[in-house]
DNA sequence: TCTGGGGTCCTAGGACCC
DNA sequence: TCTGGGGTCCTAGGACCC
């Protein structure tokens, strides 16, 4: 923990609700609902007018409009949304370097890399005020809310207690005396659960849960949760303010309004998703191992089923045929509600491209457009899935391979045979393996699937 | 007309290797 | 020859956050 309060905590009010009454004048001082508006939505954020009246984030849409029926009710437009939060991130970078956005309405700011005297409180106020009169004039009107402590815990507590529209600095020194009468949930990632796991051995304030030893708090929560409540209790704190956060996950999910049981269209929801997914990563820069089925039953019980590639992929169509394989395997019982795909064990593609730099340098005049042209069949480059030599999927090497091995592996023979092939082979051809079912191997008449690996090394092919 | 969608982090068990 | 421990990877699920 830091001896200054230089760690602030900026969120901004009621965001899309706000962003709504902002561009429609109609909408002001009226209450007004952003989430799903379908049978099975609910709220996103609901406005403070509409707050009076009982209605909160996660809640039930039906539920909303019984409380609140004369309120505005939106889908949101998140467009409008991520331009009014860059407008807001890129004032806050202009105060400090060090800048943790936590999702559009909500940062970390490192003050003490900033042009302000932290150890001057007064001037912290002022830096504060400034940052927060500048918002609403560059967002035409938005409100944030404010907390500066020594810590990120503190920070973050702090920007709720004069929230909406204001600003609280907690003076170093405090932090414990300020935090020790709040309820165990004020502390972040102290949810209903731990809340009640706590409450069931009497605790319920924060005073109270500096009562038990570490130990006893390892015992009864866990190792992580244990010893990091056991010191964030104590307002001990020192996580550092970062400015780059790694991707480590991209997916998407959908709610049925209805449930579903066909197959057929499940396939074909995963055939989406698969492209939407994939289509982010390529924009990212991304690629990932691990792809994750999520599905929820029509009584709420969700699983996921994952399964880890031989190598980093952006395919939709490796990603599809991955996922559709987890859906085959599973039961679906009374029917689905939730269908959901998403890639995991993110790599970059400056790591793919080391890792086959030595057979395919890469060759900028050598590189193939990303656009509806077909990749050659020579094109092939090691750690490249099989059926994932289409074009546009990312994967632009310059020289290809004389030779393609790939080791087969069937249900029946998990270690298969290694074949190696030109790599003009219409069996590789990118046109022919477009999908898991069209690479069959016309010598056996197996349908497999496949990675493209240095001739001599192993790579993983199902049927 | 019960319970969104996008994430992160943690835990636990089994496989596998040394 | 019945008895190890540690490390890593993979899978599944759960809690939590906005």
């Amino acid at each position: 923990m830091r001896s200054t309060a230089s760690v602030m905590h900026l969120d901004l009010d009621a965001f899309f609700a706000s962003v709504e009454q902002r561009d429609k004048p109609s909408l002001r001082g009226r209450p007004v609902i952003v989430g799903g508006l379908g049978s099975r939505g609910v709220v996103s954020t609901a406005s403070y007018e509409a707050r009076t009246h009982g209605v909160r984030s996660a809640m039930r849409m039906a539920e909303a409009r019984a409380r609140c029926p004369h309120a505005a009710f939106l889908s949101g437009r998140f467009e409008a949304y991520r331009e009014a939060s860059a407008v807001v991130m890129g004032h806050l970078r202009e105060i400090s370097p060090l800048v943790e956005p936590l999702s559009l309405d909500e940062a970390f700011v490192d003050l003490a890399v900033a042009d302000v005297d932290v150890t001057d409180l007064d001037a912290v106020r002022d830096l504060v005020a400034s940052i927060r009169r500048e918002i609403t004039a560059r967002t035409h009107g938005l409100t944030a809310s404010v907390g500066v402590a020594s810590s990120k815990l503190m920070a973050k507590i702090a920007s709720e207690i004069d929230k909406p529209d204001g600003a609280h600095v907690v003076a170093p020194g405090t932090e414990a005396d300020v935090l020790g009468p709040m309820q165990v949930t004020a502390i972040p990632g102290v949810g209903p659960a731990t809340a009640e796991r706590l409450r069931r051995v009497g605790i319920t304030t924060v005073e109270d849960l500096r009562e038990p030893s570490e130990d006893e708090l390892v015992r009864l929560l866990g190792q992580a949760s244990g010893r990091s409540l056991h010191r964030l209790s104590r307002a001990q704190d020192d996580r550092a303010v970062e400015a780059e956060r790694e991707t480590k996950s991209v997916s998407v999910e959908d709610t049925f309004t209805t449930d579903v049981t066909d197959r057929h269209r499940l396939g074909a929801e995963i055939e989406t998703m698969a492209r939407a997914v994939a289509a982010r990563l390529a924009s990212a820069g991304l690629s990932g191992r691990t792809v994750t089925l999520k599905l929820r039953h029509h009584d709420f019980e969700t699983h996921t089923r994952s399964s880890t590639l031989p190598g980093p992929t952006d395919s939709p169509t490796t990603i599809a045929a991955t996922a559709r394989r987890l859906l085959d395997d599973a039961d679906l019982g009374g029917g689905l509600r939730l269908i959901g795909v998403g890639v995991s064990a993110l790599a970059d593609w400056v790591q793919d491209d080391l890792f086959t730099t030595e057979t395919a340098p890469l060759d900028p005049a050598d590189e193939q457009p990303r656009d509806d042209v077909p990749t050659p069949a020579t094109d092939w480059s090691p750690g490249m899935d099989v059926h994932h030599a289409t074009h546009g999927d990312g994967w632009v090497w310059g020289a290809g391979l004389e030779r393609v091995t790939v080791r087969f592996e069937t249900r029946t023979t998990p270690a298969g045979p290694v074949m190696t092939f030109p790599a003009s082979d219409p069996l590789l051809r990118p046109g022919h393996a477009r999908d898991a079912e069209d690479l069959t191997d016309d010598r056996t008449g197996t349908a497999v699937r496949g990675t493209v690996e240095q001739e001599g090394s192993g790579a993983t092919v199902e049927p």
